[in-house]
DNA sequence: CTGTTAGCGCTTTCAG
DNA sequence: CTGAAAGCGCTAACAG
């Protein structure tokens, strides 16, 4: 069932056939293989017009490709870069990937991609295959690196540039989104929005500069306002135990904010969908409001603030299980990131510019292939805030 | 503003350090390269402890690590695939190459991901340029390949196996959905569920072959059910007028079927959306019910069935911004791909069984590779009807 | 302008 | 069991 292997008409077998290489085009061209290789590398103006054209149909007649291999060996250069990516299934890593490539294809190079799938084993392996194949430097969306193998800036090991995150005492070049402005823009919009009870959530926040950044950023502007709560939850989007844990904490706080009268219903609602998971429904239950003292006001607006999309995914999926479609009228939401889906459901967003960040960091790449000494550089691109429904009456 | 690049504390400059070589490693251990080369293509029983341990201390100690590049070039096989992308962008491309990392994981192999993004173009660079890195196989989501690189099975060129669609007159493995199997299912659903009136929304055909084996297992399901009304259109997302074409179109489909009476609004808000695009608004305004002799029966239930997940974010969005956030009472979706956004938007889907459709695919590449000889196979996995609100009440 | 000669780092006969 | 030598396909001096 899971192999419904078909066969089909037959052809007569085959060897694999063997490429033309720089010694057969020079036999065929009736030359040495040096003119060839100049050929090939656009010392044009040093070959005679006739050598050339014999050198080029010759190629052409055998359709020869120089290998890239060899090529490499000799010169010490492959033009091969690393690109390793710490979760693909974020949008956000696959907008950042296209400008990679776009940036790699002006340049000349060629991203070899690694997806560590937020496995620091994988990411640790995945950096020392890389090493092993000779890539000139790589780029990196770091999980957990301490790696060594990698190049701080006049270091040894090979060139690297951090994107999104930076790495505890690796001095790199990096770059990424303007984590302190995104964080306040947000927080500034739900405040103007009239949101005073706000609810930060962010995924643990391990080595994960980006996350801390924004958090810290999103208190000092709440510390601004001081008429207005703010608060973190941490929800471990990998354990679902916590997740459980996270979002009835949640709930309550949502349920104490009060608002239209059906409290019951969804409680009811939470329950149903809570008693199937784990043994932690306890926490849950007592989602009465105002029955911690921390939630005052049953009047209070209450706002959640996503740290990326994930997050934000997770908790859309929660509010519309528990509170039914129209949970945009009981909850606010703004996410950093802005995935597809967010126009579909109406959800307010702070777009990173991730076509360039990608750019840019092969960009810098290059220059350090290329042998730049400068200082290291952090280049922080400002998001954009995009507001929809879900903030906004 | 594009470029707000900061500086931070200098470290001495310092040349890109010599890995170190086999040579060196033989030096080190005070012996020669042959036996090194034996340690480390694991030809272990052949050599005396003592050796082996000496070995094994100079490799440490010099942190050597063997360069894929040059075993490559002297084995003629450099354990590299290549991996073709039609469409990073589509969710369905990214869970199939969770699959292909875990089976390139398993089997010794590198990954070369190759984004074409849609364009032919790339594509046909992208394999040349694999090909030129001597790639052992490639894996093709393909585009419009009609290349002679590409080995049939049984012919010269490349190995390759096709993941999703299948190319014209190119003889190879091929691994995908079973389309003819879930069209049918998707089609079998919606009759069901006692919508007489489905129009299957699918982009332009062009070489897909999947797209255009879903829409003619979908007509075939229809004609089964004589009561019943079915439509194709063709909506090629790239081309806004286009789609603005087609969308009109629907609209009209829609408001013919009838419903509740608000239909006046919803045409009011579609000449507001429309009028800022393009010159065709035009089409679309005398959006008025019954107009059309195709779509009589004012009480038929309309349903859509997207092809892909691509169109069915498309049409969400548009069927959202003309009927409101209610739409899913106006309107039925059901589409093949299973998004993310599919659970919060509540719309019934098909899923594919991605990762495996990966994961199959390098293996029969691999196989390949290694010289296997069969027939061409067709590895067509089943889709798994998933159903949510957008088609049931 | 063009060809000859060494290797790049590694594997692989083929003799010790 | 171990090592010397000959390349894999290509580039880079270094002569002509």
């Amino acid at each position: 069932m899971n192999d419904p292997t078909r066969e089909s008409p037959l052809t007569t077998p085959q060897p694999p056939p063997r490429r033309a290489t720089i010694t057969d085009v020079a036999r065929e061209a009736g030359t040495g293989k040096t003119s060839i290789s100049r050929y090939l590398n656009g010392e044009t103006s040093v070959l005679s017009a006739e050598l050339r054209a014999r050198i080029e149909a010759a190629i052409a007649r055998l359709d020869y490709q120089p290998n890239q291999m060899a090529r490499g060996l000799k010169r010490g250069r492959n033009r091969l870069i690393g690109m390793l990516l710490a979760d693909l299934t974020n949008p956000y890593t696959v907008e950042v990937l296209q400008g990679v490539e776009a940036a790699c294809h002006a340049l000349g190079l060629m991203p070899l991609i690694c997806h560590a799938a937020n496995e620091v084993e994988m990411e640790r392996r995945y950096l020392q295959l890389l090493t092993t194949y000779r890539v000139e430097g790589v780029i990196v969306n770091a999980l957990g690196v301490r790696e060594e193998t990698l190049r701080p800036v006049g270091g040894g090991g090979i060139p690297a540039v951090l994107v999104d995150r930076s790495v505890d005492g690796l001095v790199a070049d990096m770059v990424g989104l303007d984590n302190r402005a995104a964080a306040e823009l947000g927080t500034r919009h739900l405040l103007e929005q009239g949101f005073d009870d706000i609810w930060f959530v962010v995924q643990p926040f391990e080595q994960v500069s980006s996350r801390q950044l924004r958090e810290v950023a999103f208190r000092d502007a709440m510390r601004a306002q001081s008429a207005a709560r703010g608060h973190t939850l941490v929800l471990d989007l990998a354990d679902a135990a916590d997740v459980e844990r996270g979002l009835a904490k949640l709930d309550r706080a949502i349920d104490a904010a009060g608002g239209d009268g059906d409290a019951a219903k969804a409680t009811g609602a939470a329950n149903t969908a809570n008693t199937a998971n784990t043994a932690n429904t306890a926490n849950t239950t007592n989602a009465a409001p105002a029955a911690n003292p921390c939630h005052p006001t049953p009047s209070s607006r209450i706002a959640l603030f996503a740290a990326n999309a994930p997050v934000a995914l997770r908790l859309a999926l929660h509010l519309k299980a528990r509170y039914g479609a129209d949970w945009q009228a009981r909850v606010a939401l703004l996410s950093i990131d802005d995935p597809d889906w967010a126009e579909l459901a109406g959800i307010t967003t702070i777009r990173q510019p991730t076509y360039d960040i990608g750019y840019r960091a092969v960009e810098f790449l290059h220059e350090r292939i290329e042998g730049v000494q400068t200082t290291a550089r952090d280049c922080l691109l400002p998001g954009e805030l995009i507001v929809r429904a879900s903030t906004s009456r």
